[in-house]
DNA sequence: ATTGCTGCAAACTCTTTGCAAGTTC
DNA sequence: GAACTTGCAAAGAGTTTGCAGCAAT
């Protein structure tokens, strides 16, 4: 992601271009680590050193607002934030063969970091996919 | 649960049986609802008003070191507890039919808790379970 | 009696907020 | 210049900690 595709993002969201937003976005997309608040101030600050905390908590959650990133969070931990992603699980009726794909962009991001952090022994993930179990409440007729 | 086996599940930890953490338990094991911090104190206030937070909070975070309770988060939430319970997903192999089931219960508390805040639009949910695909790194020759 | 546990209050971390001053359009 | 954004500092929520006194073994 370039700086004219960074513009361009807020630009579409309607919002104003700042110094202190595009450090925020650039900061996001450099790193797939999903970034807490802390370590996107300290990416920053290396640049530009007088940013506020404060500006920065507000710049995540206006992009949170818009959906150009996402809050991901698990047991123990402080926020994460990341760029979205795509990916697609299976809603599987337990009354028919009706199979339907499910996309949850929130989940993915649980899912991802959780697994980032606790790897199972003996095993490298690739992929990780849910089979969500249960009724189709209408239009199963 | 009754009183007895709450005992007992101190004493096995080889915790002094306290009136605090007997009311800890009970709140706990009383609600299916995965209760904050906050609501578990506040349930135990009903009987007993002069408990102190941080006491709650000790006892809590004592709990969740024997592993008699686990704490639980997901995005933009405050800690909730709950016993442990049982459920299992599976490893497949990229690279073979190997299968193996897997057993993950703070993975399971956070897609519990997940879909518990988060409904999916049209669907009942009664299961969910992981297809988590990828290799297996030794004794697969 | 010894060791562990509780209550209390202070401290800490992470995050949010209010508002004057500064920036972007 | 109008509207939006930033910096700052204070405040807020949730949680942790230190320690003297108290309770369980």
């Amino acid at each position: 992601m370039n700086v004219g595709d960074v513009r361009s993002l807020l630009k579409e969201a309607g919002l104003r271009i700042t110094p202190q937003r595009l450090a925020v976005l650039h900061a996001i997309f450099q790193t797939r680590n999903h970034p807490t608040a802390d370590q996107v101030i300290g990416m920053i600050r290396t640049q530009n050193p007088d940013i506020a905390t404060g500006t920065v908590y507000k710049t995540l959650e206006t992009l949170v607002g818009k959906g150009i990133i996402k809050k991901v969070k698990t047991s123990n931990e402080v926020m994460r934030y990341d760029v979205v992603q795509e990916s697609h699980h299976h809603l599987y009726s337990s009354e028919s063969e009706r199979i339907e794909d499910y996309f949850d962009e929130e989940l993915d991001e649980i899912l991802d970091e959780y697994f980032r952090k606790k790897a199972i022994p003996g095993f490298q993930i690739e992929d990780v996919k849910l089979q969500i179990v249960g009724k189709f409440i209408h239009s199963n007729r």
